[in-house]
DNA sequence: AGCAATCTGCAAAGACCATTGCAATTGCAC
DNA sequence: GTGCAATTGCAATGGTCTTTGCAGATTGCT
């Protein structure tokens, strides 16, 4: 199964992705340590993460030299509820540090080559580009606290308000919107009455998330100030350009916005939006698990899609 | 596993393997080809290989649109025993493209973190990483010649109509909004009267946009293909899971969607529609410039900015 | 329109997977 | 040597997964 590499090569791979895994399993150990046959399976979980990322329990088992039982009580020594939620982790790890790898090695050819297919050519490539850039600063700066801090602000609040104009109204459409899905009262607004309509009820126990990207509206500004006279939490995406509105908000997430041609680019934006919801989602599992299959059951029965996925169990 | 590598070294080894996996699969695909569901089957092994290597066929199916049985056949149709034995080698070949991706990086030996912001703890984490490869795997796959047919078309279009319904809205308001910003004539519509009241002004010398991911929404087909029979130009931006959709475009845009959570990721699809208005607004930088003149002193009159940024140069 | 071939969902059946209660084993302290 | 706590395997249990027979629907050909 394991096949296909030379020596070295499977050195490398395996000896780059342990690095990460090996702290991050040592971290999750207990003070006095794993003895005797669990740590006959952690070590397994460290040489062959791949295997591990894909195998059963009982093929885990059999590879340590242990009962399947085993695998289950190791997993939960490690603070995991079984060998399912732990693999899982694993698995997310060792993909991530073989997709950084990936990524990292396209970049960096990709800035050497000249005239290939996807090099920088037309505007519309380099748009990609640029995007990309920003993305992988995103990637690096984010503090994924402060996502948790939005997060769990979003679960708890009576009502979250989100207050995006002009292009940055498809940010805050698209996270109103996936936060519904998950099963929270979250609502996007522009601008006009329907702004004004929205602020007037927004007050103590309400949160309020103001989006935007170097043009700042007026009335951003002061949904913002007025939401947080109100009592209300007041969080902030936007790019560095827009301290009247980070004075405002508690907790702010930075945003590069800059796109290749005279307007900003919503695409970090929105991925902050993703992972925002995807959080959001993790907050209460059985509550967002109960909303999806609630709006598939609306979905089947308005038969408003070209094809019928089956709904999850 | 990895086939041999062409003339130019600048082709990155992770791309060939990647091209592999799609390579190898329709190479396995019967001569009359796979029809209805199997399609839609096969078309999201080809778009989401990280969650076909580990899903079950229940959840495949479900991701689909099919019932289990069918994604069973499938595998059948492509020549294996079943699920389990296809998704096996669809594994072994997914992870080897990955792995080969981080051999080539070991020649940058920077990426190296521990704990440290961005690796994959949380969802939120885990999500903003899912993106960066998603928009990394576009980077790569996307064809510059289609962005220009289509910026192009609309362009020339008497008028272009973007159909978009549910969270991908976000992608069409977006993309219309900056496109109208740019100087043409484009609106996005979603569903009930305002879709059948846009189509049924559509004819010839105009472009229909559709923008769908995951779940086709049913009147997005139709209105794809009620547009191309009274002479629009027709283009789709979707993942490869939409045959329909596809069947009415003249070009189609491919876009990573998959999401770390249940819904799927508008971050690609943003990415296309910014690198689109990008493309667009190099059709004609006059025009363009004078659409963005005239919007600055519109915001100038109304006041409607908290600051006024100095126009473009 | 009729018919045959193909497709696809349903549901049953069997295999597989993971957890846990229980009992036997092991290691350590006294 | 003994007692006790921790470890570990066995097997039952419940759940999940995959395949397949069957029937109805769909499609293509004449």
């Amino acid at each position: 199964m394991i096949g296909g590499f030379g020596a070295g090569e499977r050195e490398l791979v395996s000896e780059r992705a342990t690095d990460d895994l090996e702290g991050w399993l040592r971290s999750r150990t207990p003070e006095r340590g794993l003895r005797g046959k669990s740590a006959a399976v952690l070590e397994l979980l460290l040489s062959q993460p791949r295997r591990a990322s894909y195998g059963s329990a009982g093929e885990l088992a059999q590879l340590a030299g242990v009962n399947v039982a085993t695998v289950t009580r190791t997993a939960q020594a490690l603070g995991f509820a079984g060998w399912p939620a732990l693999q899982q982790e694993l698995r997310a790890r060792y993909l991530s540090s073989l997709s950084a790898g990936q990524v990292a090695a396209e970049h960096d050819a990709e800035h050497r080559s000249t005239g290939a297919p996807g090099s920088p050519g037309s505007p519309g490539a380099r748009s990609l580009r640029r995007d990309l850039d920003g993305l992988a600063l995103l990637n690096r700066r984010l503090d994924e606290r402060v996502l948790s801090t939005i997060a769990e602000a979003v679960a708890a609040a009576r009502r979250t308000t989100i207050v995006a104009d002009g292009s940055y109204a498809a940010v805050g459409l698209a996270l109103a919107h996936n936060a519904r899905l998950a099963g929270y009262p979250v609502h996007a607004v522009t601008a006009g009455s329907e702004l004004v309509n929205a602020m007037a009820s927004v007050g103590e126990g309400d949160v309020l998330i103001a989006v935007s990207f170097w043009r700042l509206y007026e009335n951003t500004v002061l949904a913002a100030n007025e939401a947080r006279a109100r009592g209300a939490r007041v969080f902030a995406v936007t790019d560095a350009a827009s301290p009247a509105l980070a004075a405002a908000a508690e907790e702010v997430v930075l945003v590069p916005a800059e796109g290749e041609a005279f307007f900003p680019s919503l695409t970090a934006g929105i991925a902050v939006a993703q992972a925002l919801v995807t959080q959001l989602a993790a907050v209460d599992p059985a509550r967002t698990g109960a909303a999806i299959e609630a709006a598939e059951s609306m979905w089947t029965r308005f038969g408003l899609l070209h094809r019928h996925p089956a709904p999850p169990r």
